[in-house]
DNA sequence: GGAACTCGCCAC
DNA sequence: AAACGTGGCGAGTTCC
């Protein structure tokens, strides 16, 4: 695998963005270390109390016993696997790459034992402990954190990050994310600004391929991609985002569906999450009641019955068929230019980003999709990110870059500054960058959050300006 | 006793 | 035909 910058556009901007990165590093980010030890001792607490219970429960006592009344180790999945899957004989719900049985949190979930559900609380625990607060201390000097930002690592031309990785910090999960956002301050008398490209890659990829649906997705707000598939899959007339229900079955969509296709995944998967995963029912025959909630007060296996669909295998069979329909109608120049994409590589042994650089060396059929899409897209923050540094420094601004997530900027605000920098931010992304790149053809969108002035990383909330 | 591996889990 | 893309990192385990 070999990526080269090809032309001088591409080289300046690996050159001016580790230059533009290496101050961000420099400048870093402040943490609350007396808060990250309060915390760190509390979940240890928390840790050592759940681990006596575990060590209390028969299936433990189980567990000693089988393996001479040593002590196991319950961190270790290799022990944990043995004694589920080789001791107790019980069927591994999935396999590992490697094809030992799985004792992820889907697959302890699926064995449906209540000892289980507790260790995959006290491994959530131990993860925050363990990973972000005890790096934040680890890696601090004066209260300070510098995380480093690589250029130069990532087969696709993307960033990483490390000591401390910044750019995997817990945001779903919110006990997760509040304990270790609000460990990280801005300079006093500052405020976190967070910019964020909507849908980046999204638009990128509609930057290759152009087909009309997604263009007419991108660009006219009265519609909803997600929303349109979440009413095929789901059986809906329609799927109205106002209802909690409907949300929740929307997001479903999202982040099982539409995404995952993106990315090159296919529908017997996509099923699985569509309906056991996140519509909470079983594989085989379905029974009345079970199943998310519904709008109408029933649930969704009673949902699927009176649509005439009464088990999980005739639905694996319709989402083969909406998949079907996903691509060869609904975004059939999308696909096409997917082939093409492929044949190109296959003829070529190469495919060029529109950024400049060329990935080559060997690829499988979503690489070569996926790597140009995810390169320029990320080529879009460094570019913004770039312009916005040499603007802080030109002007001579007291506020400063401290972090990139891949399509979103960390700033540490003045607050006299505020006004000027959110205005600038937004015409460097969604004016500047289309300009300076003409193959750029959909609307670019930033969204801004704000946390007030001295506020944690946790305590961002939606900014809006005129 | 350290390198390299597997697995799990956090982000986009 | 193929079958979800990119990382970092901690812990346990195995190899040398």
């Amino acid at each position: 695998m070999n990526i080269n910058p090809t032309s001088s556009d591409a080289y300046r901007l690996l050159h001016e963005g580790t230059l533009a990165l290496a101050r961000a590093e420099q400048q870093g980010i402040r943490i609350d270390i007396n808060y990250v030890e309060e915390q760190r001792d509390k979940l240890t607490q928390k840790i050592d109390h759940l681990e006596r219970n575990f060590k209390n429960t028969k299936l433990y006592y189980h567990w000693r016993h089988s393996i001479g009344n040593k002590e196991p180790n319950i961190y270790s999945n290799h022990q944990l696997a043995h004694f589920l899957y080789k001791v107790k004989k019980l069927t591994p719900p999935t396999n590992t790459f490697s094809g030992q049985g799985s004792t992820d949190e889907e697959a302890l979930k699926a064995l449906d034992i209540p000892e289980l559900v507790e260790l995959i609380r006290i491994r959530k625990l131990k993860k925050v402990r363990d990973t972000y607060l005890e790096s934040f201390v680890k890696e601090q000097t004066h209260g300070v954190i510098h995380p480093i930002f690589n250029l130069h690592l990532v087969r696709t031309f993307r960033s990483s990050s490390d000591r401390p990785n910044f750019q995997n910090i817990p945001k779903r999960d919110k006990e997760s994310k509040v304990i270790c956002r609000k460990a990280l301050f801005p300079r006093e008398g500052h405020q976190f600004l967070e910019v964020d490209f909507g849908s980046l890659e999204v638009r990128i990829s509609a930057c290759y391929h152009k087909d009309p649906q997604m263009l007419q997705y991108i660009t006219d707000p009265t519609t909803d991609m997600h929303a349109d598939m979440g009413t095929q899959l789901y059986l809906l007339d329609k799927l109205d985002r106002s209802i909690p229900e409907h949300k929740y079955l929307r997001d479903a969509t999202k982040n099982s569906f539409v995404f995952p296709q993106f990315y090159g995944d296919y529908y017997k998967n996509c099923a699985h999450n569509l309906v056991i995963r996140w519509g909470k029912l079983s594989e085989g025959r379905w029974k009345p009641g079970q199943g998310v909630p519904m709008p109408n007060g029933i649930h969704l296996a009673d949902h699927f019955i009176s649509k005439g669909i009464r088990h999980y295998e005739k639905y694996v069979e319709y989402v083969r068929r909406i998949e079907d329909d996903f691509w060869n109608n609904r975004f059939f120049k999308y696909s096409q230019w997917k082939e093409r994409w492929w044949r190109n590589y296959l003829n070529r042994g190469y495919v060029d980003m529109l950024t400049g650089f060329r990935c080559s060396g060997l690829m499988s059929r979503n690489d070569t999709i996926n790597y140009p899409v995810q390169g320029a897209a990320f080529h879009c923050l460094l570019w913004s990110f770039i312009e916005l540094d040499q603007v802080i420094r030109k002007e001579n601004w007291d506020t400063r870059i401290v972090g990139q997530i891949h399509d979103s900027i960390l700033l540490d605000v003045n607050p006299a500054e505020l006004d000027v920098v959110s205005h600038t931010v937004k015409h460097i992304t969604t004016e500047a960058l289309p300009k300076a790149w003409p193959w750029i053809i959909v609307p670019l969108e930033v969204e801004m959050d704000l946390a007030e002035v001295d506020h944690s990383w946790a305590d961002l909330k939606k900014f809006t300006f005129a």
